[in-house]
Formats: C-alpha cells, sequence, structure tokens
DNA sequence: TAGATTGTTAATCGATTAACAATC
DNA sequence: TAGATTGTTAATCGATTAACAATC
C-alpha cells in the first residue's frame, strides 16, 4: 500500500513508481523542442542507469529506434496513455491547516494532470472561508457534504490533510462516498478495504530516513573511517 | 536516491524505510500505557505482515522475549538509537511559498524530532516576513546567508521548497555551506556529490500513481471483469 | 509442563545489472 | 557498410514469505 504498489496486469510495480519521472522529464525535454532521445541521456536527466530505463520502458512495448533513440512526443504519449493521465483527475482535498491550503493552491497539481474540485474541513470555524485554488477561489465546504460534491463532480482521488485522530474518520467517509483513491498525509496506517487504494506520504517519517544516514555519516566520521576498514585497505 | 537507499553498513534498505514507521507507532502505544507488544500486534499497526515486521527488527538485534513479546519503551529507544533520533536535528527551509510556509509551521517535524533553524527565500518581497515556527516567530532571511545560518547553528538538513528553476542552485549553495543531507520537494533530480545524501518527494507523483491504478481499476470494469477471470471463476 | 511468541532458516519472488544480439 | 542504440537475455542481488525450532 505505500512502496513498491504491484497489482497492474503485468508491469511491474517498481517501473509504475518511475513511470511518472521518465513522463515530466521527457514533457519537460519536449518544451525546450528537444525531439530524440536516447536511453542514456534520458536516463542521466531522470537519475536513473540507462539499463534500469531501458527495461522499464519494455514493459511497455517498443517505442524506441535502435540506432537512434526515442521520439520524445510518441514516448511521452504513450507513457501517459499507460499511465492513464491523459486526461485530468479531479481532487477533494480533506483538512484546511497550512498543509491542506499548501496542496490545494500547489501550482504543480494543475501543471501535471490533476485539478481540485473541493476543499473541505470539519472545523465550523474554517468552513465557507474562501480559498485559492489555481485561478478561482473555493469556499470551505463542511465533511458533511462530501457525498453530494463526489456525485456532483468527477472527483477520483481523496487527499487527507487532517490531524491523525480525524484521519480514520475520513477515509471511512471517502470510502463511503464513492472514493478509491486516497493520498494520505496523516501518520496513521488507515484500514480501508482492499479495493481502495491508498498512498501514504510522511513528511516525518522522509527526514528520519534522512537523519539516519547522517548518523551513519558521523559514525563513520568518529570510528577511524571503517569505509576503508571494509575496503580492505587500512 | 530516491526510494530503497541502501548505504548502511548492515541494515537493509527496505528496512531502515520501515524504522521510522515502527518508531512511531510503538511510541504513541509507549503514551497510551501499552508496555508489552507482540509482533503480530505491531505489525497490524503498522500495516505490515509479523514475519516482515521480526525479520526487520533481527537486523537490530534480540529485543524481544519469546513467549512474551516486546517491551514497548526498550523496542522503541532501540529503534531510536538504531535511526540516530535521540536528539533533535536542525533543519533550515528554503522557498517560503505556501509548501514552505507549511511546513515551517508543521507540528508533525516538532513531535518527531525536527526543529526548524532558520526560514529562507531569494524573494526580496518575501525576505523579512515573519513566519511562524511553533511558539515562536522567525524572519525570512536571504539564502546568502545560509552559510552564516549553518556555521552558527545544528543545522544538518537542508529542505528545498523552491520552484524547480532555483533548486540546483539551491541545492549548490547548501552542499558548499556544509550540509550533507537534503529533502527536495522540486521535482527535478538534483545533480550533488555522492557524500550528500537527497532525498527526493514528489507530491504530484504519488498522485499520478494513485492516478494509475484508478486507470487500471476502469479498464477492468469496462473489459468484462479480468478479475474473475484471473482467479479461474468465469 | 503447556502455551505463546520470538528469531532464524530456506524457499520464493521481484528488481537490478551487465552484456550483447538485433537492427536502424 | 560502419556506427549507434535498442530490446532482451541471463546472472546477480535483495526483499518477502512461510514455516518452525528455540525458548520464555
Amino acid at each position: 500500500m505505500t512502496l513498491p504498489t504491484r497489482k497492474s496486469g503485468s508491469i511491474p510495480g517498481a517501473t509504475v513508481a518511475r513511470l511518472p519521472v521518465y513522463h515530466r522529464v521527457l514533457a519537460d525535454m519536449a518544451t525546450e523542442g528537444v525531439t530524440t532521445v536516447s536511453s542514456e541521456e534520458l536516463a542521466v536527466a531522470c537519475g536513473v542507469t540507462s539499463a534500469k530505463l531501458r527495461k522499464d520502458l519494455s514493459h511497455l512495448g517498443s517505442y524506441g529506434t535502435r540506432g537512434v533513440g526515442y521520439d520524445v512526443t510518441f514516448l511521452t504519449y504513450q507513457i501517459a496513455r499507460e499511465l492513464g493521465i491523459t486526461k485530468s483527475r479531479g481532487l477533494v482535498i480533506i483538512g484546511m491547516g497550512n498543509l491542506g491550503r499548501a496542496l490545494a493552491s500547489y501550482r504543480a497539481f494543475a501543471e501535471r494532470g490533476f485539478h481540485v474540485v473541493a476543499v473541505m474541513d470539519r472545523d465550523p470555524s474554517i468552513i465557507g472561508t474562501p480559498i485559492r485554488v489555481g485561478s478561482v477561489k473555493l469556499k470551505v465546504l463542511p465533511v458533511t457534504e462530501l457525498g453530494s460534491v463526489i456525485a456532483g463532480s468527477d472527483a477520483q482521488i481523496g487527499v487527507i490533510t487532517t490531524p491523525a485522530e480525524a484521519a480514520q474518520e475520513i477515509a471511512d467517509h471517502m470510502v463511503a462516498s464513492g472514493l478509491i483513491s486516497i493520498l494520505n498525509f496523516a501518520p496513521i496506517v488507515l484500514n480501508v478495504p482492499e479495493s481502495v487504494e491508498v498512498r501514504k506520504v510522511d513528511l516525518a517519517v522522509e527526514l528520519q530516513i534522512l537523519a539516519f544516514h547522517e548518523h551513519l555519516q558521523s559514525e563513520r566520521d568518529e570510528q577511524g573511517s571503517p569505509h576503508l576498514l571494509r575496503a580492505g585497505i587500512a
């Protein structure tokens, strides 16, 4: 439910997790007027090896030309089609604290295929507040209106930016209202039916993983450089 | 540089990525007064299998008691020690748009071992603005002061919340100033020396991966339910 | 001792990598 | 044809899983 995320008909989860990166880099290249790219060039721009990139792309089909490379526009389209991001998806964001507000106005969402349909909160003192979303403003709605909002729009993905205590209840409500995909920023494991796909983003966990590496680093710095020892030099 | 993140002396990358989750759940349990927990109970609360949990913990040592389970406080401490999160780490956040502001005031950071040392931006119209960080307010500093801020504090981790165009330059500046860990929210692959650890969080990518699964789902809904076919029922 | 649960083993599975034959 | 680069193969590596012996 969080990292690799299998489940496809045939595309490996690790590949699916990288396709959006390839897509964004290719789209940027197309904007810059690049027409053809080799697996080596694209791999460097995406921060992966060319072998991995070619392997990943091979799961989609044979869209390159030997001796030449890939047509940027064509490959961009094929990846978009595979990912199902040829049309914009509607989002409902619940929890209008600082993070929720930031996401609601996040330009990268609009640029990469998502539009915010509604923003909601449970707190009466926040309900009704206008929130800037792109070029329009949306009023914060009470979460009780989730069902009607989803029924009356193309919203497909729920984003939870509430505190941990409220998250499970909101998730239940989202599921009951028919959403089948949830992006969860609350630091708890949501309990949802198998048919619902949840991705969890825990920003503090990301920092803690970084801290671990720093910790290792300082251990190394103290104890006379075991990297050298390990390499058999000292 | 992004998902599993090996590099430890001996703990597998996949395990390291899960330790912060175990730590948080255990800390919550300790707060609730739970004193002992079995691998099965803890695993459910963390959203993993008990086999995986025990395997992960076995990399740290033997901290459980057969027939009994794990002492919550003791295990919490052992994980914290392994992760190096027994002391709070200083953060410098660069890019005071909506996302940067949200992170600066994010309570979960303070609760989980991080404190914001400085917030910075390049834009003169933003510099000097007071930003609420926990119970104090920090003025937005010009990025040019990064070096002196780091020299005069315990800041160890840089957080990049600038637009993509500015991110590489900021990363170069961070590296030159001595930071060795970067959390990057800009949707570009940063080019940094090997000794610098970068984690990238691309919020739009998270959504796109969700969209992929929704896409699969709707494909299934159209073509007479291949999940049943695959299960050998129809 | 009987029941419970850990820590470890061995088998399986999936992902990565390097090398190269196919082919533009 | 000669040079370049893909798509695929096969080997390696790491992660997951289930089962169970060790042991509280």
